[in-house]
DNA sequence: CGTCCCGTTGAAGTCTGTCAACATCCGTGG
DNA sequence: CCACGGATGTTGACAGACTTCAACGGGACG
């Protein structure tokens, strides 16, 4: 039973932009198939060509990139909405590894096909330069907290990002969101050791700014979680793929 | 007098893609004039939306962002055949900043002419899909740079990586390429201190690996400088907007 | 000749990483 | 049913990489 661009969940939400019933049915066409993938799954590897490319519908996962010294580096975290293998696509090769953490269910696209959706179909063949730029802009919102800021900041702008996103998506409630990450998953995205993450988490829960236990992200002072961010989180509408 | 895209210098460097003369007749058409800018000239700014794009023909420059706190996050470095304002174009709004860092030539197109290469010429807004494409694997390997690695070999990705890209554009010779940025330019590049930055490069010198003077950077022993780099340096070919 | 920018070097302080130990939870197998 | 190992989270002590502060030299330029 594969859910109908059409009625994708998705295109309620307001953090996607508008896509006409006529681009939904094209859409519908370009996609083969739909996937569910259980935590621990790899989607796309690393310098690899995948022959297939995705939409996150439902569930989380990671990028990351292995470096020759055995440490990891992790680009970013995927939430509904997100386009994945873009550069698979138009490259012909992955920077990074995407793997599931919680269950997803993905829409899954021919390789082959976006050649089509340039040619045929220029509004969606914008969409995903739209997207393309959207993650640029994200990577050096993260180049820069990670080069710059000290460790109690980089954390704040990480789950004032994530609390933000889940927003976007409609999965936050009230003040809560779902962070079914680990202290691991953050030390890496932000370049902190484990244990020191461990500990500037510890400060934060200790200063009433946020707590984060089983999964679930809190936020108790949103104020000062933005100062400590540093303002910049606003998260921006993007289209759908 | 402006150059013609059918002549155009860059079409000559293996680092391209190739590009028909039907193609160079189209973007002909789409460019809009051509654009001398001495160093330190503004070229795009972080925040706003440009009403027109660049292609760097010659020179170079720094992407880069401010944070609230007064610092910078360089976040690129300008080299020829680089696309600028791909964010402006299609998102509307630029996340960092672009500035000349010695006197640059540049191509200059329309923001609005950017939908009519969607529409017109697939190619062409596949090749601006390429770049956008090519931008996010770099920052990838930015961030994985910054965040993992320790100093010593932060400055040594760096420097791998502007021979490189210095070699692909023609600008290499022998195994010297020009390299007109400041330490403070690199410090921010790579999330350092301009003390710590100039003291690691002092003992990159030291040791023979490379050495760096008055704007021209040489490489004294590729081996090594690859290996503290971390292999993955090699540049990739990109198409040319 | 003074000023400003850039590069260089030394000393001191601190943020962050490493090492180590322990608690909790959970699935597996005895 | 309980023992066990593995993954995750927590905390303390210590070491060190990197930052900050400070001072100086040289070149470009008005």
């Amino acid at each position: 039973m594969t859910t109908n661009c059409e009625n994708c969940p998705l295109r309620r939400q307001s953090l996607f932009l508008e896509f006409s019933p006529e681009e939904a049915d094209f859409m519908q066409r370009f996609k083969t198939g739909e996937m569910q993938a259980g935590p621990g799954t790899h989607l796309l590897t690393q310098g690899e060509k995948s022959p297939q490319l995705f939409t996150a519908l439902s569930g989380m996962g990671l990028k990351y990139k292995m470096l020759s010294d055995g440490s990891r580096q992790v680009v970013g975290f995927v939430m509904p909405g997100d386009f994945l293998g873009l550069q698979a696509g138009v490259m012909g090769e992955m920077g990074h590894s995407v793997e599931a953490v919680t269950d997803m269910t993905l829409c899954v696209f021919n390789r082959a096909g976006i050649w089509d959706l340039f040619a045929s179909h220029p509004e969606r063949a914008f969409a995903v330069a739209h997207l393309a730029a959207v993650e640029e802009h994200f990577l050096g919102d993260a180049l820069a907290a990670v080069g710059q800021r000290p460790a109690y900041e980089k954390i704040a702008w990480a789950m004032a990002r994530f609390f933000r996103r889940a927003e976007g998506t409609g999965q936050a409630r009230k003040n809560s969101a779902p962070l079914p990450y680990t202290q691991q998953d953050i030390a890496d995205a932000l370049g902190l050791s484990l244990v020191h993450t461990n500990k500037q988490l510890a400060e934060l829960r200790k200063n009433g700014v946020l707590s984060w236990q089983q999964g679930t992200l809190t936020i108790h002072d949103m104020e000062k979680l933005e100062e400590l961010a540093g303002e910049e989180s606003h998260v921006r509408e993007r289209p759908l793929v």
